[in-house]
RNA sequence: UGUCCCAUGGUGUAAUUGGUAACACACCGGUUUUUGGUACCGACAUUCAAGGUUCGAGUCCUUGUGGGACAACCA
């Protein structure tokens, strides 16, 4: 029994040393608070697994609380769909609860506030204050409103709250500093008016409390020891603290809020709102669209709570930007599958198999394993007849030796059956292959134990009998965006890297016969394709499955690799980006030049014909950095240019503003180069000599306006 | 131009708190296999830079560089 010592994770060394530095551990209580105006996704998946945990962890309470402060965004559809996600992942909140439940203390609270001389009313536009708050390198100035007298203050609240006034009138305003260094303490509104329907309190208030007095007042009230939020709410936590000491009684425990990075996923958005936005717009089918990143979509592509437990686990939690692999996800749910996904034949491509020896109208049940990875897993029985499907690309009239598959003349096995050999095809006038004539080896059944049934085949195909196979739709998903953070780019929309073929639709698949019975939510792997899942579409009539992720298909990276006579522009590239990684980390020049001169030498072999793709996708430094180096080291503008002349002046306009002075060097190296392109940037030149802080960019600058 | 946070292989995280830089994914190669799956074995590859403290620095200090957050009557 070797017990693996686990290290802790920051969120769970800061509880330690708490614990060690006199808090008790009864005292101990998370909280998941959720705003329900979007589902949870992947990331919040990340918080929830976190704050659930730690309450496993230390056998502490985790409240679930409905950030509910802002009636023109929140329904209860949301609610309903948040807590069936935290469920569905397997959690348990100690209680339910709504920071709608705290509007009448946190009402009580700000009369306190009043009377002590810490709040005000202010009846000025949002405008006027927007301006007075200052920007975060020049202090805010006072609000002319800002020493009412408390009666006034009082009148004037009461009046907000009693529905006398207009909605956007009038706030009340934490009387903090206007001065202060963090923009959030320069008086911050703690209420504005909203005559709007709450979806718990009806129409019992119109002043709504903001988020940062709500959120410290709550935890304060349900006694949260630990706070944890995404790193957005750093800036926020000196709020959170002043609003927490105004009301602290202090001898009860007094919670602490503290941040960890959110979780990115790549080749996806994130953010609810772009969520929302392809859910409005029609990009997907809704919510929980199998491709969205929702704990909705995942479940209803196949997904299993193990498998996302596991995903959190593994990814860990930090306080750095990142972008989580989704090849990472994969694995978790691959894994997860792989050892509870039971075993059935299914073909997507179905091209018809005629074996000429077998009996006229025979039928035969054979036995299948069902998990050969799950000792419990028992058998079942397939039937096999003369006419069956395999798949299309599962034949081919000749081959190489590579191709294990069935080849004219040659044999191979089909999956729990027998081993065939292919005679002749049958075309049509378009030279579409029709059937493919077999004759089966009768005595080399599986398990039946003879010699023959023991011969080694090289290939074994999956396979249904046409007589009994149930045809099917099939929905084969691929990632939503092309790009690897759609987000990330500061002069495009995410949406321009929407994969217009991340749904393929499949109605002429054939499933074995024992799928008959299958029902919404079951998972299957389909025998050397993917997992697959019943989609909730399904109905008894119509079989609907949903591809959760394909199998690792080493088969594709031969196939691939073949395809790319000329490995030279792949690997170029991607040792460049390699190269120019290190590049822009190093800062030691003897290394730059070197690292520089290699790139030189590699940008020389490379072929263009991906590099336009590149341009449009290029996000990071790195990327921008290679490819300009290409540029000024090879022709690739020359024969880019004819084509991309629009894509090749945007790229460069874009590196010209980049932050990153390597980057921004080499794009004014490429003008210095290519002197004829300057016109095309004159007015971005001109904004850069005004603003140019690096010498060596500002040099090349003046040489090549002048 | 201000304040704060962050920087470890291609990606995500570790490093018993100052003592041999490790794990997983991805990629590449191999073995096994009635799934070109799984399993197993192997290879590749890492501390942003400079200076300082120290017998010893990924870890502490200083400076620099790079990335991010902060100016909603959103959360």
């Amino acid at each position: 029994m070797s017990e693996e010592k686990k290290s802790l994770n920051f969120l769970e060394q800061i509880i330690e040393e708490d614990l060690a530095n006199g808090l008790t551990k009864d005292k101990l209580h998370f909280r998941f608070p959720p705003e329900p105006n979007g589902y949870l996704h992947i990331g919040h998946a990340a918080s929830i697994c976190l704050n659930f945990g730690l309450g496993i962890k230390y056998n502490a309470p985790v409240n679930l609380r409905f950030d509910d402060t802002n009636p023109a965004k929140e329904e209860q559809e949301y609610v309903d769909a948040i807590k069936k996600d935290i469920q569905w992942l397997g959690f348990k909140w100690a209680n339910e609860l709504y920071s709608s439940d705290y509007f009448q203390q946190l009402y009580d609270w700000s009369i306190q506030l009043i009377n002590d001389g810490l709040a005000y009313v202010d009846d000025q536009s949002s405008e006027e204050m927007a301006i007075q708050k200052g920007t975060p390198t020049e202090v805010g100035t006072n609000s002319p409103n800002r020493d009412r007298s408390i009666e006034e203050n009082l009148e004037l609240f009461m009046k907000m709250k009693n529905g006398e006034f207009q909605e956007g009138s009038h706030v009340l305003r934490a009387k903090i500093d206007m001065e202060h260094v963090n923009m959030h303490m320069r008086d911050p509104i703690m209420y504005r008016i909203l005559k709007k329907h709450h979806h718990r309190t009806g129409d019992d208030w119109c002043i709504y409390p903001m988020y940062d007095w709500t959120h410290g007042e709550s935890d304060y009230i349900e006694q949260i020891s630990h706070s944890i939020c995404t790193l957005e709410f750093k800036s926020h936590r000196e709020l959170y603290d002043w609003y927490v000491d105004q009301v602290y009684s202090g001898d009860d425990l007094r919670p602490k809020q503290r941040e960890f990075a959110r979780r990115n996923l790549s080749y996806t958005v994130m953010s609810k709102r772009k969520l929302l936005q392809l859910v409005q717009e029609g990009h997907v089918k809704g919510w929980d669209d199998p491709r969205m990143p929702t704990i909705s979509g995942l479940r209803r592509r196949g997904y299993t709570p193990n498998s996302i437990k596991k995903f959190s686990e593994i990814a860990g939690i930090s306080k750095r930007d990142n972008v989580t692999d989704v090849a990472l996800l994969e694995f978790c749910i691959k894994d997860d599958l792989n050892k509870t996904a039971p075993r059935v034949m299914a073909v997507l491509n179905p091209v018809k198999v005629v074996i000429t020896n077998y009996p006229e109208g025979k039928e035969e049940w054979l036995t299948a394993e069902n998990n050969p990875e799950d000792d419990n897993a028992g058998n079942r029985e397939v039937p096999f007849s003369k006419e069956l499907y395999i798949e299309k690309e599962d034949f081919r009239e000749e081959a190489n030796k590579k191709f294990f598959r069935l080849k004219l003349g040659k044999e191979v096995r089909l999956k729990n059956a027998y081993i065939i050999k292919a005679e002749c095809v049958v075309k049509d006038e378009n030279g579409e292959i029709l059937e493919i004539h077999c004759t089966y080896d009768p005595l080399s059944r599986s398990g039946s134990g003879t010699e023959e049934s023991q011969r080694r085949v090289k290939g074994t195909l999956h396979w249904v009998s046409i007589a009994h196979a149930i045809k099917t739709e099939v929905r084969l998903y691929d990632r939503l965006f092309i790009d690897e953070a759609p987000d990330s780019h500061k002069d495009k929309d995410f949406k321009e890297f929407i994969n217009p073929n991340s749904l393929e639709l499949n109605t002429n698949a054939f499933v074995e016969p024992s799928l008959k019975e299958a029902t919404i939510g079951d998972r299957f792997q389909f025998q050397r394709l993917g997992y697959f899942c019943v989609d909730d579409d399904n109905t008894a009539e119509h079989l609907i499955f949903n591809r959760t992720v394909p199998l690792n298909d080493s088969w594709a990276k031969i196939e691939k690799k073949g395809e790319q006579k000329k490995p030279a522009n792949n690997n170029a590239i991607n040792e460049l980006l390699a190269i120019s990684g290190k590049y822009l980390k190093s800062k030691e020049n003897d290394d730059r030049l070197s690292l520089l001169d290699k790139m030189s030498d590699l940008s020389k072999k490379i072929e263009f014909k991906n590099l336009p793709e590149l341009l449009k996708t290029a996000a990071s430094n790195k990327e921008y950095f290679t490819y300009l180096v290409v540029f000024n080291n090879s022709n690739a503008l020359e024969i880019l240019a004819k084509e991309h002349a629009n894509l090749v002046t945007e790229f460069i306009s874009a590196a010209l503003q980049m932050k990153n002075s390597y980057v921004r060097y080499q794009a004014v190296e490429f003008i210095y180069i290519n002197s004829s392109v300057k016109d095309d940037y004159i007015t971005i030149l001109k904004d850069m000599v005004a603003e140019e802080r690096n010498s060596m960019i500002a040099e090349r600058l003046e040489l090549i306006l002048n």
